[in-house]
RNA sequence: GUGGGUAUGGCGAAGUGGUUAACGCACCGGAUUGUGGCUCCGGCACUCGUGGGUUCAAGUCCCACUAUCCACCCCA
């Protein structure tokens, strides 16, 4: 059987690829607006990065790393996210250096080994921003508009911002254990994995979608009921800016993001219509990441936010503007010698910006004039052995069927004249 | 890793055991010789994901494998 390309990966073809194309510039657009500068890391990096950044207890360190040795016996993995190399870089490449904040983006494929379904893919493409080297409350306001404004720009609706604050250390680990105290009597009832979690992580015991669990967990004190001052007041902080820039958000005190590193600030963007996997972005704050891989202790945020996901929503939503490339000239050249007449007419017109091709595979008049309505052409050039003759083109508007003759002497003036006047 | 659905030409899609595998779209060719878009005519699957099995006979039944889709876990 013919090869096939690997599970959970795509092939982005004409069509698909003017969609991408759309969004990408969309994104670059808003950064440079924003003051946010592009850094392009590895794809793959050491292991232990992911390992310390992201977490030894995360699901995407346990089960869906694409590992491998290479030939050096290092061991590496191909990137399932992108803050630990855009931390990883600012450590290695000194940009603590550097005026602060530092504020980057980042767009490109990210691997994660998992059974693919809708929204979800083995090769995913994510669009990123960091912002490290500040800790108000203001940056996480305003990468969170970031993320609201390129949504409004693209059009998109009915998008809901989800928030929470999972707090510091100091407070994260008062939670911790008027969580444990609350479910001390009722851990008998939690599902197999939180009851695993009970010890290891009880936070995200909260975020379990089995129905029984939400059931005990009801009335458990939340990451917010435990805030200290500090993280209590840079959350209403970030609420209240967030409320004055229009931001449609919702305090969910039961968000908990799958990684590790996050502190204070977290949120997910939702939206519906687009399958189970519904969160389109989500990001946070996390103080302590830099430190943790070795750099100087340094708050960062930031956020990914899945394009495949922002793509299906702009797909169900038919926000795409219409992208086709418009032809407006099919040059149609009958015979060897005018073939090579046209040719030169042909390039002469490229070379001054006017979009006009030629058929490429020897067809008759009849299929080439077919072609050119296909392509939506808006003139047809025809060069015959007759014409040649006599030093002309046939110029038929193709919308009218009118046609006339132009000496082959002023033809590039004539269809260059047109196309400036765009008939 | 677990569960369910589906696999027929480039795409969509009939076919519910029995001679030559509907149809639509797309594509190609033609309808007086060098003229498109509409119309008409014609062409386009020695074969139904792969491998076994049942049967006189299978695209149609059974088994396995593979792929794909959806869902769970989790996330983008």
């Amino acid at each position: 059987m013919a090869i096939q390309r690997p599970k959970g990966t795509q092939d982005l073809l004409p069509g698909t690829v003017e969609q991408w194309q759309y969004l990408e510039e969309t994104i670059r657009r808003v950064c440079r607006d924003y003051g946010y500068e592009e850094i392009r890391t590895p794809i793959f990096e050491a292991t232990e990065l992911f390992q310390r950044g992201v977490g030894q207890t995360t699901d995407i360190v346990k089960k869906e790393m694409y590992t491998f040795l290479d030939k050096g016996d290092r061991s590496m993995t191909l990137r399932p996210e992108g803050t630990a190399s855009v931390c990883r870089a600012y450590v290695e490449d000194k940009l603590y250096g550097q005026s602060q904040p530092v504020k980057l983006y980042y767009t490109g494929p990210m691997f994660r080994y998992e059974r693919p379904q809708s929204g979800r893919f083995r090769q995913f493409h994510q669009f990123g921003v960091e912002v490290l080297g500040a800790d108000q409350p203001i940056v996480d306001a305003e990468v969170i508009c970031l993320v609201w404004d390129l949504y409004q720009r693209l059009g998109l609706r009915g998008l809901e911002v989800h928030l929470n604050s999972v707090g510091c250390p100091t407070c994260r680990a008062a939670h911790r254990e008027q969580l444990q105290r609350f479910l001390t009597t009722r851990k008998s009832e939690l599902c197999q994995d939180c009851q695993e979690r009970y010890e290891r992580n009880p936070l995200r015991i909260l975020d379990c979608k089995n129905p029984n669990c939400q059931a005990v967990t009801e009335g458990a004190p939340t990451t917010l009921d435990t805030l200290c001052d500090d993280c209590r007041s840079h959350f209403e902080k970030v609420l209240s800016l967030l409320s004055g820039a229009g931001v449609a958000y919702r305090v969910d005190p039961r968000l908990v993001r799958g990684l590790d590193y996050y502190t204070k600030t977290a949120f997910e963007v939702m939206v519906e219509e687009i399958g189970a996997q519904s969160a389109i972005c989500g990001g946070g704050r996390y103080d302590g990441l830099v430190e943790e891989i070795g750099g100087p202790a340094t708050p960062g945020i930031g956020f990914a936010m899945g394009l495949e996901r922002v793509l299906a929503a702009l797909q169900v939503q038919g926000k795409f503007p219409d992208t086709k490339p418009k032809l407006f000239a099919m040059l149609i050249a009958l015979g060897d010698k005018a073939q090579n007449e046209g040719f030169a007419i042909m390039n002469a017109l490229r070379g001054k910006g006017v979009p006009v091709r030629m058929d490429l595979l020897g067809r008759s008049l009849k299929a080439q004039l077919k072609a050119a309505d296909r392509e939506g052409a808006e003139l047809a050039l025809i060069l015959g052995e007759e014409e040649l003759e006599r030093q002309v083109l046939l110029l038929r508007d193709l919308n009218s069927g009118e046609q006339t003759e132009v000496p082959l002497s002023k033809v590039i003036e004539v269809i260059y004249m047109k196309h400036q006047r765009g008939v």
